[in-house]
DNA sequence: CTGTTAGCGCCTTCAT
DNA sequence: ATGAAGGCGCTAACAG
């Protein structure tokens, strides 16, 4: 059976809250008596209870991170880094895998203060609703990985991905294409994932920029994996005009292109350059041209924007934007 | 602000004690009251404060998950799995990712009635003290994939990785291979990752069976990795008398063996055939023959068998055992 | 400086 | 069937 801090005053002489005081570092106690109170904790090996003391504080001491049901590897490497980050506190991490169903259920429970001290949202298409909610029940979250403009006024920790797709195409611009294919998610909805988008776009400037015009048979979009992101890049490559690059929103997706382009005998990258996105760990084994984001960083970064805000609720809402940076490896070469 | 049972009881004009009677499903009370507290309960949108709750019937609610710091994908697969056999249940999950540094303080940490009410530890190698402490605080625990004899009496998930690395030898044997080589973990220590132990069991005992001589060279011991799957796969495809076979006791290693025979100027599965372990995604994408191991239900079994050992835990340990299947793709074909 | 007391929100006896 | 009271372990405000 598990001592108390009343065993500990017992123990020590003391009364409970000078216990306490020991515990929580007060000012207010004398050496000696500090020194008791630490030895009887030893002899009893005790530790606080943590729900009594949360109870009493008024605080959960936990922050939810919730993460979408495809757990794609740049979400656990994300989630790592929250982890990481709340190791040392005295914060416990609950994780939440979304699925459709629950979905909703499961937002909603999160959003109650006596639940969790704080929310962190990963990748997850939001509806204005649940903004609200949350902010209705005054329950602190951030936002990793969902680049709306309309969520200025909530804190954000946002990948420049529009950037990234610039580097990528401009890259490939450079390289000499001039025929270049885009292989991403779906457009869709003021909430979608909308990290494929950005890329999207970013993909778009640069053409431009370069007065490339935009072909419309040359952009996909599709649901995000292989096997899709395969049969749209089959499609342009069967095109009486094919690409002779193809950048694609993510680096499973690259896979679907490679495999594509295998298929139709093409090489790599002599007769097709592939770019990927995300730098996951498969990239550097296939020797994926990538956009490497710092996903372990945002995480961090996410926690550390939660704990500011749960201290301060009122304070400025902050957008950390992570860069990224263009990896250079061997999925994309000069153009024929 | 939450509102409190306290606000129930006045909407509804009843005692606390009966608002707490319809929150737990208690039979003792009439048609009608149950009827207006559950009205009171739904105007004020109120739920229940869990830390009360847990505090006053003296449970955590919570269950801890640790896996080890290198989170590999076979970790996640089994955390998925964990998460969504909870997702229904009352109980929330707070993750643990083990690091060297920290690896110590959380065991002993989550050794603590007073901190979670059960515990499930993934593919860590566990010394013994770490096991009496858990039982010495009473604390549930369940182990997934630490296959050790001497665990016997604690509620373990386990791979048949005996089994595994078996069916992956014999079909080497079958298509004809008598040279086959093997790359794994290292052997080391009673409480080491035991999954690759037991594969490299499963292989000598499929060589044995079919009366094939176990050659010191063709088997390699080193840390999981790629890179150094690779480098002991290059030093056998170097010797007078290399493999035409090689097993590689997970798909990561597998990778690292494709590399070596690339780099050597072999062609799979024509002059070199390479069978994986675990069908991890990134495995059908490659024609990766693996063995494919049951990861999510590993999960949710152990969450299964914690939750049985919390409700009694006086009953008799079980050994779940997960069986494996030979996935045959093409990355192995018949001998030269 | 330190002991005592009153909650935090809920569950569970014990009377009625 | 129901209301009142005591307690879960801790913190914080109040006396002294």
């Amino acid at each position: 059976m598990p001592h108390t801090i009343r065993d500990v005053a017992r123990r020590a002489n003391v009364g409970l809250g000078t216990v306490s005081r020991v515990l929580n570092n007060s000012q207010n106690v004398s050496d000696a008596t500090r020194e008791r109170v630490l030895q009887a904790i030893q002899e009893l090996d005790f530790s606080p209870n943590p729900l009594g003391r949360r109870l009493s504080l008024g605080k959960t001491l936990t922050i939810a991170a919730v993460v979408p049901f495809f757990t794609r590897p740049a979400a656990v490497e994300r989630l790592r880094g929250i982890e990481s980050a709340l190791a040392g506190s005295e914060y416990d991490l609950i994780v939440n895998i979304e699925t459709p169903e629950r979905r909703d259920a499961c937002l909603r429970d999160l959003a109650r203060r006596e639940r969790v001290d704080g929310v962190l949202i990963i990748s997850l298409p939001l509806r204005g609703e649940d903004i609200d909610s949350f902010q209705a029940a005054g329950v602190p979250f951030v936002l990793i990985d969902i680049n709306d403009p309309s969520l200025k006024a909530v804190d954000c920790v946002v990948v420049d991905d529009v950037q990234g797709g610039r580097k990528a195409t401009e890259y490939l611009i450079e390289l000499g294409h001039r025929h270049i294919g885009y292989v991403g998610d779906p457009l869709d909805g003021r909430f979608g994932f909308t990290s494929s988008r950005d890329r999207y776009l970013g993909y778009r400037m640069a053409l431009e920029e370069a007065g490339l015009r935009l072909r419309d048979e040359l952009h996909k979009h599709g649901q995000h994996a292989r096997y899709e992101a395969r049969l749209m890049a089959s499609e342009m490559l069967a095109l009486p005009k094919p690409p002779t690059a193809i950048f694609a929103a993510s680096d499973t997706q690259a896979l679907g292109v490679l495999e594509a382009a295998r298929e139709a005998g093409l090489e790599v990258p002599n007769d097709l350059s592939v770019i990927g996105y995300d730098d996951i760990e498969i990239a550097r084994y296939l020797d994926l041209t990538t956009v490497r984001q710092l996903l372990f960083e945002s995480g961090e970064i996410g926690i550390q924007l939660l704990l500011e805000r749960v201290k301060d609720p009122l304070r400025e809402p902050t957008w950390e934007i992570v860069p990224t940076e263009l990896i250079i490896r061997n999925s994309a070469g000069p153009a024929g």
